[in-house]
DNA sequence: TTTTTCATGTCACTTTTATCATTTTATAGT
DNA sequence: ACTATAAAATGATAAAAGTGACATGAAAAA
């Protein structure tokens, strides 16, 4: 798929027209990152816009005890560091890959250039930080009032609705993230979530096999 | 005050020039809401931006269950009610007032005008929401790896930094929140607020006297 | 294959925090 | 000032979740 092909089905660039996706395209630059390799670190200045065309990252923050709490994962279409553009301050969260991924990186200038020319874009982008913000204010709600097992839930319920696959006995997530991952997108303790699970698959919500998690339909629950 | 002064410092329309403060003002319209009243009710259709003249709202979330996590405390300046507006969907939490509170309002068509017109208005207002993603992030941060105590005490010190008064012994809060909602900004129970906050005045931390609580100068921390 | 590293299961134990119950103190309304 | 109402203090428990330790298992590297 060319550039320009991909870059025409990212919602933040839907309103563009051929051309001004060619001009787009042509100072925008592509990086492969390999699994494991970090994209974004905290506190850094950033002056670069990523575009994810394909793989899959993380977004984290990691405490001073070196706790981490992952914010949230992305996949293809995803936009992301353009906190930094947007107000000038150092990133606030890292970026890393958890596979193989291919970015296209969009620079400051350039882009402060797109939205002078197509301001459709700043719209775009505004409703794009609309639903994250909706997004975290629903993820704090969770951390404040529900116990683990909720929160683990609603955590594999959120991987199932991205990147969940349907299957005769539910929704399937291939490839799920570690334990420890888990928890540290639930607020927890990796023992906790193996024991969450454990529960969960024993009272028939869940099917777990390798990297693989099956969340069942309501009709096969025990309850 | 005349509207035009005090909209001319408000950081979203700082851009604007006299006219164009002239115009703003006059598809604005006031409203006074007094304590306990409901401004924003989650799950409604909004197309009102609002800008808070005077006083003080809380913006919270309400669980099935009647807990309530407060998401905000804002004063005056502040804008609030634009998600909706951005990306069109219903509201996603509720607004109150907390004390008596003088708004002004500002219809989606009068906003997108707005926009139209006076470009600048959409960049201040992406940075405005970048911040505040900056700030919930912090937030999930907090909930998802600090303790109570901590989680408190960094709730004090933001509302010392937002509203606090210098004094010789350290930061003012004046007219502090109940612990009840000390307790739904912390993500814990009243109870709790209650012990710690006896806690830290021991620690001699802070220094409670009725609605109000000063948070001591390091130099006389007890350690 | 063998080795090594990383992920997971699961124990016993501790700590933290929520919950419940009750009393005391503040605050606001008449 | 008096009373009604809401807020705060506080003790006793119980539940939830974290910790540390270690065994097991699975996948990647040598």
């Amino acid at each position: 798929m060319t550039h320009i092909d991909f870059l025409r089905n990212v919602s933040l660039f839907e309103s563009l027209n051929q051309e001004e996706l060619e001009a787009l395209s042509d100072v925008t630059f592509t990086r492969i990152f390999s699994k494991d390799n970090v994209i974004i670190l905290a506190e850094e200045e950033g002056d670069t816009l990523f575009i994810l065309k394909r793989g899959q990252v993380k977004v984290s923050i990691v405490s001073e005890e070196g706790r981490e709490v992952i914010l949230s994962l992305l996949g293809s279409g995803s936009v992301f560091g353009e906190l930094s553009l947007l107000d000038g301050k150092p990133r606030s969260a890292n970026v890393v890959a958890i596979e193989e991924t291919e970015l296209l990186m969009l620079r400051r200038a350039d882009f402060v250039q797109l939205i002078y020319k197509t301001p459709q874009i700043a719209t775009a982008l505004l409703a794009e930080l609309a639903t994250r913000l909706r997004k975290t204010d629903r993820q704090i709600e969770g951390l404040a009032l529900l116990d683990v097992t909720s929160r683990i839930s609603d955590t594999l319920l959120q991987l199932a609705t991205e990147q969940g696959t349907e299957t005769t006995d539910g929704v399937t997530i291939e490839n799920r993230p570690t334990h420890q991952e888990l928890a540290n997108m639930s607020g927890t303790t990796r023992e906790t979530v193996s024991r969450v699970l454990k529960r969960l698959e024993g009272q028939g919500y869940i099917n777990c096999s390798g990297r693989k998690i099956t969340i069942l339909r309501e009709d096969t629950w025990k309850t």
